[in-house]
DNA sequence: AATGTTTATCGTAATATTGCGATATACAAA
DNA sequence: TTTGTATATCGCAATATTACGATAAACATT
């Protein structure tokens, strides 16, 4: 098949595997880390940085943007991508509190 | 092309992305989950619980033992696994590291 | 207005992942 | 020894993801 059968699974362990997914890509990480290194917005220079085709770069922010990780904030012609950090905030205690529930028991 | 181009990122951010993409699909999520649920390990009526054929969950477990999060013993004809604590904490503070020194800058 | 710049989207090629039937292997039980 | 049970691996089909050229859209610059 080849298929993920997301219907088999709970809406949470969905939501937490998607999340995951989202950040399981070293370009993501690295564009992540690159806006985060800048003490302000970077417009994309993302581009020039991470070493990817603009299109390609672009499809990997859309990702980041849908679960909420980053802003873009329209400025004139150029794109102004920030680190939500309320989300950001939020997706770090999620996932915590995941690994604080799930890693207790063992043999 | 569809590659993911590991070579123009460092190892840090591939290990990274590399274990964010292991706990990134939701029947391994379930898998850990249920391993944890148990008291003690859990020989494999995984198959039964999750819903997905066995080679199917056998693939999943190889690969969350690739990482090291989870350890199976062989008792007999079975195989008993159960969630390597240390390493489990060792990944949760090693992902923690990653949004506590990316999180910050914003506009 | 014409041209350049920046970003998003479309379309497509290529690789990766997922899922499972068939089979192999290893041990258990009879 | 034969049969059953549990798990891993192989091979394949199908879907998903990644990457990017071409192009569109929106604004800037001249």
């Amino acid at each position: 098949m080849g298929l993920t059968k997301t219907d088999i699974f709970d809406s949470r362990q969905n939501k937490l595997a998607g999340i995951f997914k989202v950040l399981g890509h070293p370009a993501r990480i690295a564009i992540l880390e690159y806006i985060s290194k800048q003490n302000a917005c970077i417009c994309s220079d993302i581009v020039e940085e991470v070493g990817l085709a603009q299109p390609t770069i672009s499809q990997h922010l859309k990702e980041l943007k849908r679960i909420g990780l980053i802003e873009g904030e329209i400025e004139g012609n150029k794109v102004c991508y920030c680190i939500a950090q309320d989300r950001w905030k939020e997706i770090q205690s999620y996932l915590n509190t995941f690994f604080n529930e799930t890693g207790t028991h063992c043999c």
